[in-house]
DNA sequence: TCGGCACAAACTGTCGACAGTCGGCAATCG
DNA sequence: CGATTGCCGACTGTCGACAGTTTGTGCCGA
């Protein structure tokens, strides 16, 4: 072993090049709601206050683009994604289909290090879910969800979760607040522990139906709240 | 001559930008085989092939990339995408899960109508299924299921199997013959289709899990095979 | 007062160019 | 003779600029 140089190991000193920082820049901004649903964004506007040229720019658009954060119009340039209620719908109902998927085969190879991963990442999520930091249980959430896809050991079914994740982190955004009580928070995610420890299959897409349903309901209810008060 | 400006006929002779010539054109070009798997292209040497300035090539490239057709090394440029058998199999079973899915949600709304548009492409299939045009057949065999995902109505569904099919494509391409024999292929479409209409989940999932599993069980083989060829 | 037309501003699509970097090759040293 | 080092070519990342298009505005006429 021993090679300095692991071609497989994370570099070093890492020279990002300016595509992805602009992706970073956009991502949050657009998950801060420091861009409007809907707003335009000028390549050029962007590039000036960057301080960087216009290529970097459009090429980060165009990334985010394929990961459902912007869409474009030709000749019109890009605008920041907006979800309606049917958009986010069938989101929600895309997540259903992948997650069944990822945790049937998580059962299948389900262990006592399997368990404990997933132990200690529901335990990361109570911790954050008493606190009032609504973006941290957020993304303590979906690392649950996403180290499922990791365990279910199938490389490409988890970049689709990672597709999705971002539109997920948009319906998300649109919304002020996501979630019931802390206690509720936890027991949802123990009961998906519960149901992959069992080994039986149906028990265990019961509940990733009624995990993904109720987390659907919320998001589509509070949308429309928000929709109606936007519109009232 | 085409004069670019004509409003009235602007959804169908809309000036196709050079990005998307420049994909049409790479997408044919590597599933066609005409660049090897893991070929490296030069942004320049394309752009000077199709006489554009690299702009667009690279913006193509990009896009490719997030379709799977082709991956990028940082400062190393674009090389197109190599399957080994592990990945082939992951996206088989990613396919696996969309296809349940969306089998189901057919079932759900399952009628006349429907029916009679499965019924249209299997027969579509079916003709084609007779002849000796490899590429034709993988053509209608792929858009029987795109079909599926059509009649699922849940379009965020169906980008997800458009993104894969890409993919699928490209497993396909690493072999030279795919199918069995048209009998097989055609009685093995038209029990997809009887199993929507019995209306029983179980039976249809155990339709689709066989079906693609069938073909998975093909390419993976082939791809063993021209592999042992290749390097035997 | 209102609708249509023309002009102007802003922006995107595309281009050519430059600089920094990577991989390969040859000369050099042990 | 093998390993290392420096150099060279090729290429990517980035930039500034131009042309064509789209949007918004103001003027003119009815």
């Amino acid at each position: 072993m021993a090679n300095p140089r692991d071609p497989s190991a994370a570099p070093f000193v890492v020279q990002r090049n300016l595509v992805d920082q602009v992706v970073d820049y956009l991502t949050e901004a657009i998950l801060a709601s420091r861009f409007a649903p809907g707003e335009r964004l000028s390549e050029a506007g962007l590039a000036a206050e960057l301080g960087i040229s216009r290529a970097p720019v459009r090429e980060a658009a165009r990334l985010m683009e394929s990961r459902g954060l912007l869409v474009s119009r030709p000749r019109r340039g890009f605008f920041v994604r907006t979800l309606d209620v049917a958009e986010l719908s069938d989101v929600f109902d895309l997540r259903i289909g992948l997650e069944r998927h990822a945790f049937e085969r998580v059962m299948t190879r389900f262990d006592a290090a399997i368990e404990q991963r997933l132990h200690r990442q529901i335990s990361r999520l109570c911790e954050v879910a008493a606190g009032d930091d609504e973006g941290l249980k957020i993304e303590e959430d979906l690392a649950f969800h996403r180290l499922v896809f990791e365990l279910a050991d199938n490389a490409r079914l988890a970049r689709a979760f990672d597709d999705l994740s971002f539109e997920l982190r948009l319906c998300i955004t649109l919304i002020t607040r996501t979630h019931e009580t802390p206690e509720s928070i936890a027991a949802s995610h123990w009961r998906l522990l519960e149901a992959l420890k069992s080994g039986d299959p149906q028990r265990c897409r019961d509940e990733v139906d009624y995990h993904i349903g109720v987390a659907r309901d919320s998001v589509i209810e509070r949308l429309a709240d928000h929709a109606g008060v936007a519109r009232g």
